[in-house]
DNA sequence: CTGGTTGTGTCAGTGACTGACATCGACAGT
DNA sequence: ACTGTCGATGTCAGTCACTGACACAACCAG
């Protein structure tokens, strides 16, 4: 209808992580969202499936520097290695939001059905992870196996990255965490 | 108000199981369940915390289980070891309903949010494990990592267990399946 | 037979989400 | 400049998941 103002999805996203934060998830309406961003509420679905959505937009794009990543690792790597590196890659793109990735992992800590989403783009990333590894010549279940334990270690990592005040290096991470995995016998 | 018919909670999961089995779990109403099982709506959500939990209600005693059966393995046995043995003890309980299991997994297969729902349950598995891994002395970060490997072979084992015709040893995906965890380097 | 407890039905209400339809601005093609 | 299509939005009505408050029936303990 009226003038129309560009960035809608970019302003809700904000909106959101501002409500969440100050009321909490649940009691805070998609409605309270979109009229803070300057939207209907119905403009709100159009751009994110539900209202669990608008905190996970960044989940296509790791995934997708994740399979590139694996697919670029050496040749002569372990399945494991060459998903790790995806891992590495997709943390990479969080490097300058820790500020952000701070701030949305306790929203998302504080309310289970997020948990559940969560979850959820972890299994899409491990599925990702498991095609790459497939492409690279990865047989099953090791591509499986090899894709769940690097998402695993990419859990670990960010859970490291994340806590204390001084910003890590998350390569660094990822390679603690692969460590102690390996030291599994 | 009316007689009282004993067992409703197993008649609302065998109705559940039904009409979402035949229609689908979407266009199944939680009304619908509850119609089929003699009870109202009201009563359906007295049982379950929502329409998904009605398929999940094994998933506390599976937890209990595992518990357990970590906390009576060997001293001895490596922390990885430990867990998959609770993952074989969680494993048992569906031994004598491999029928209903694979029922149960095609509906979950089929629909997204109950693919979410798993996953959520399955991340409480691996809680439960990595608690007991503690209780045994395991220290951070390799509680966790061995508990999310064991869950992770529980999955894999699952997968093959209810695939082809011929019933397998459950126990034996296990082991399978944790050794090609192991190859990984 | 009295009172508490448990499991249920009824009813009203909120909020997530969807489909159908109208509108507005931008951007061709003529 | 005229017109038609297209993309993003607003409006409206409706379904369904889920909840709180209240009443009722069976049961059990005293």
């Amino acid at each position: 209808m009226g003038r129309w103002e560009p960035d809608a999805r970019g302003r809700m996203i904000r909106a959101a992580m501002d409500l969440f934060a100050e009321r909490g998830f649940e009691p805070t309406t998609a409605g309270d969202v979109a009229a803070r961003a300057g939207v209907t509420e119905r403009t709100f679905f159009r751009h994110f499936a539900d209202k669990r959505e608008v905190l996970f937009d960044g989940a296509g794009v790791m995934e997708r520097t994740a399979h590139d990543a694996i697919l670029a690792a050496p040749a002569d790597s372990s399945p494991l290695d060459a998903a790790l590196a995806g891992m590495v890659a997709a943390g990479g793109l969080l490097a300058d939001q820790r500020d952000h990735a701070v701030r949305r992992s306790r929203i998302v800590a504080a309310n289970p059905g997020l948990q559940e989403r969560e979850l959820l783009k972890l299994a899409a990333l491990a599925d990702t992870t498991t095609g790459a590894l497939r492409a690279r010549g990865v047989a099953e279940p090791a591509d499986a196996l090899a894709a769940h334990s690097a998402v695993t270690v990419f859990r670990v990592a960010f859970a490291r990255w994340i806590e204390g005040e001084e910003p890590r290096d998350f390569a660094a991470c990822v390679a603690d965490a692969a460590a102690a995995l390996r030291a599994l016998t």
